[in-house]
RNA sequence: GUCCGGGUGGCGGAAUAGGUAGACGCGCUAGCUUGAGGUGCUAGUGGCCGUUAAGGCUGUGGGGGUUCAAGUCCCCCCUCGGACACCA
């Protein structure tokens, strides 16, 4: 039962699960929250995207939060009479899918649409006004075809390419990872120690965008993306300013590049050091080192991403046997192998000043290296305590720097290096390009061939879709290399270009391609001549709104920004950013810590709609606190917000039963007119400023000013209550769309209350009859004056000074001031 | 270590062009309603002092400062949470 008992003192209360059987039914059938692609339509459009959903199961507590948000904002728009699209699709690759098909000898795509029409009903039940028409699954080759035209394209621009390199690999999944899919030396999905494998992989060259996904960031900010979001980018960007270096190697042809933010400090070099993973280490290692260098060499390829980052590990190395030659004072420097220099950040090598950088002065006196000073910091010597001096300084021993500070000294020797041609300013971003190749199944194939004579040849546009071949079960298990490799019928295909025998590349795309565009794909979901129909896309586009956690900061998030950028190069989108303005909702957690199965506190969300009912369960979670707040469940209650459902069901049935829809309200309660017109002013004002906790207490408030004047004002046939209960309806509607409906029925209105009823607030009875002025003696407050708001300063100066309780804090003192603020405060100063 | 957020009643949270701190809700207390329980309704509820009362004092992590006036602005510190972490 999930009703609220009633009986014949509460009056009228509802059935929850009647209502949301009744409404489900009548949207299904009335399609009231359809995005319109009508030309004539001239209402305002509005593009409101919930990030997508894996279907890894039915929906649970964290979507219920995620989308009564993002639901709040679209069905706000379509009240205001927008053209609104809110659109809603599945992230349908993915390894979870792939797991449960090895152990269930199924098919991925079994269990993934299973679970895709579990979570379709339930968000039906859940009354998301979306736009049913559009929904998109990423695993059907209706869209996945399109990732491999869009990987096409970027391969013909040279932004998807293949290199070797060392990568990030996850022995548990069985498959390598990109860069922000490492979380501490994790792997972000299934939790395992990432190793370093040296892979030939294909890469987005997200690093060529990389200055301007910092520009661009200049759209984003003032609050339209929150800027934990932005910093969290802005850092793993990683701009630095700086300078590269040529050192001549003794016994090379040509010089070594490297990179530095601290060019000032050039004269303090004393010793070099190459990445141990470099190519450049293993060409620089001299005979008589070379069993040295091997055996280090796999000492660090041993190690985990976990153990290569430990802070306080001690750094290790080996000498190469050769020499770098200082380009400023031709100073002789040994050149060493080590893994705190990394082989993928600048130029794998580095110029070690130990003096000012503490790794370096680490490296230093665990080899017993020298450290000289450069910059005269005022810190005691870095040799004696072990600590670098890194502040500002004023540099000496560093012939044409000696005397300059540390920020000019940078400029100057710059131009040194250039008039020499052994170094130039320049910058480095933290960022590494997209590794896109994933070793398994459940992804869109990648849409090469390699041709032995005529190298990577892409599948033509008309042979797409390639399909994914037909394997399951055990033919999926993780084996280092991607389960197609055994579909040899798929593999062996003819060379596109010379028609020999050649093979399908067999490593599938990350599913994070899959999600940098789907938010475009909605504007034309069926569309099979390209992946959006640009118009399209440029009329709705950019999204205005876009919902979903903040877990995505540095991957989908920069993912998208960076696709859409790239699709704007190809002339394909008029925007470059993807998102207008970006909401991250909380968690919801239980006692203090996110549920899980391992704590046993868990909050089954379907268990609590069937206790509670949709409304109730969607009111809680809007109430608890701000959108973008963790919300313990364990400190709300559904009970409360049942009851303040009904509360407002019982107004608008009775507001309903005793007058009819069309009364003028002018003949109303002046005084309950006042409260809905200023509740419909503050409410208004807090949904757009997306404080829908705050919305909804003011809700509350005017249920209760409706309930006191049908109990012991005006009654329940005045005017002014069918306009306050009218306007809960239409209020309640964005928050708990069930009882809304209901109450608005009840109201005595056919069809839904969910579009188009908005109202404006009346600016005549924003004015208050009178307002309470304070009146304070030495800024307390001693006294409250009710008096006009249009009070003139002087008059209410007098009423102030006039009062009895302020001249008993007054008493003999003279008065210095008197600070008039009407008509809210006065301050009298005495003294 | 660096970078972001936060610290307001017993609890979730309101209030910032500086101007009545604690809206709204939970919980709690009392009363009405009720066969009982719940629901519903009414009143109270930061702390301290005060015989109930009237009233007073105090109060937004701590300490300074600016101001007639500070939760809000400035400086210093403490603390909690998150992100990144050998990035040269």
């Amino acid at each position: 039962m999930t009703a609220v008992d009633g009986d014949q003192k509460t009056g009228d209360t509802y059935d929850a699960r009647a209502l949301q059987d009744k409404w489900q039914a009548r949207w299904a059938a009335e399609l009231p929250f359809q995005g319109s692609e009508d030309p004539g339509d001239t209402r305002p459009r509005s593009y409101v995207v919930d990030m997508f959903a894996y279907p890894s199961g039915d929906l649970h507590m964290g979507h219920a939060e995620a989308y009564a948000i993002g639901d709040v904002i679209g069905r706000y728009r379509f009240q205001r009479g927008d053209n609104v699209l809110h659109p809603i699709g599945w992230d349908s690759f993915g390894l979870p899918a792939e797991n449960a098909a090895i152990r269930n000898d199924s098919h991925p795509a079994e269990w993934t649409y299973a679970n895709i029409e579990t979570q379709a009903a339930s968000f039906r039940r859940y009354g998301i006004a979306v736009d049913w028409s559009r929904r998109l699954h990423t695993s059907d080759p209706e869209y996945y075809k399109w990732n491999q035209w869009l990987f096409l394209r970027f391969f013909e621009r040279g932004l998807a390419y293949r290199k070797d390199g060392q990568v990030n690999w996850c022995p548990q999944d069985q498959t390598v990872l990109a860069n922000e899919q490492v979380v501490q030396g994790r792997c972000e999905r299934c939790g395992a120690d990432v190793v370093r494998r040296g892979l030939n992989q294909w890469y987005f060259r997200i690093t060529d965008y990389a200055q301007r996904l910092l520009d661009d960031m200049d759209q984003l900010d003032d609050g339209r993306w929150p800027d934990e979001i932005l910093a969290m980018q802005r850092n793993w960007i990683g701009r630095s300013v700086g300078a590269d270096v040529h050192f001549a190697i003794e016994g090379r042809d040509s010089p070594v590049t490297v990179f530095t933010t601290r060019p000032d400090t050039l004269y303090g070099a004393t010793f070099f050091v190459v990445a141990a993973d470099a190519d450049l280490a293993e060409e620089l290692c001299a005979p008589e080192q070379r069993a040295a260098f091997d055996a280090y060499r796999a000492e660090v390829a041993k190690l985990s991403d976990i153990e290569r980052q430990a802070t306080e590990r001690p750094k290790t190395g080996v000498f190469l046997g050769r020499y770098a030659v200082n380009p400023v004072n031709g100073q002789r420097m040994p050149v060493w192998a080590a893994d705190y220099v990394l082989a993928d950040y600048g130029h794998g090598a580095i110029m070690a000043v130990p003096a000012h950088d503490q790794r370096d002065l680490d490296f230093a006196l665990a080899f017993d290296l020298p450290v000289k000073v450069v910059v005269e910091t005022g810190d005691p010597d870095p040799a004696e305590t072990g600590v670098a001096t890194a502040g500002e300084g004023t540099l000496r021993e560093s012939g044409p720097l000696d005397g300059l500070t540390k920020t000019d000294a940078i400029d100057r020797i710059i131009e040194v290096l250039a008039e020499r041609g052994t170094g130039d300013a320049a910058v480095n971003f933290r960022l590494r390009d997209w590794l896109l190749s994933r070793q398994r199944y459940w992804g869109t194939p990648i849409p090469i061939i390699h041709c032995p004579t005529c190298g990577e040849v892409p599948v033509r546009d008309d042979q797409l879709p390639v399909a994914l071949p037909e394997l399951k079960g055990a033919e999926l298990a993780p084996q280092g290399v991607s389960p197609l490799a055994a579909a040899t019928d798929w593999v062996e295909v003819d060379c596109p270009a010379c028609g020999g025998p050649a093979k399908r590349d067999t490593d599938t795309m990350d599913t994070f391609v899959d999600s940098s565009w789907y938010f475009l794909r909605y504007c034309s979901p069926h569309l099979d001549t390209a992946p959006f129909d640009s118009e399209a896309v440029n009329t709705w586009g950019p999204v205005d709104h876009y919902i979903g956690g903040k877990e995505h900061a540095t991957l989908h998030l920069l993912y998208a920004r960076f696709f859409t950028k790239v699709l704007h190069d190809l002339g394909m989108l008029s925007f470059t950013e993807p998102f207008r303005r970006l909401t991250n909702q909380g968690q919801v957690i239980n006692e203090g810590r996110a549920m899980s199965k391992s704590l046993g506190n868990g909050v089954d969300l379907g268990k609590e709609i069937e206790a509670y009912g949709v409304d109730a369960v969607r009111l809680t979670m809007l109430f608890a606190s701000p959108p973008e707040e963790d919300v313990d469940w364990a400190d709300v209650s559904c009970t409360a917000a049942q009851k303040f459902l009904n509360r407002a069901f019982r107004v608008m049935s009775e507001a309903g039963a005793a007058s009819a829809p069309g009364t003028d309200a002018a003949a109303g309660d002046a005084g309950l007119r006042r409260i809905t017109h200023r509740s419909i002013d503050q409410i208004t004002a807090l949904v757009e400023a997306r404080r829908f906790n705050v919305a909804i207490a003011r809700t509350m408030e005017l249920v209760t000013a409706a309930r006191r004047a049908i109990d012991s004002g005006p009654g329940a046939a005045d005017p002014a209550v069918r306009e306050a209960a009218e306007f809960v309806a239409v209020a309640l509607s964005l928050f708990a769309p069930y009882v809304a409906e209901e109450g608005w029925e009840r109201l005595g209105h056919t069809g839904s209350v969910a579009v188009g009823n908005w109202p404006e607030a009346d600016p005549d009875l924003l004015v208050q009859e009178s307002v309470t002025c304070v009146v304070q003696v030495q800024s307390k407050v001693r006294d409250k004056l009710s008096v006009a708001p249009d009070i003139d300063p002087a008059e209410l100066e007098q009423l102030a000074l006039a009062s009895e309780k302020a001249q008993g804090f007054i008493g003999d003192k003279q008065i210095r001031k008197v600070i008039v603020r009407a008509p809210k405060l006065v301050n009298i100063v005495v003294g």
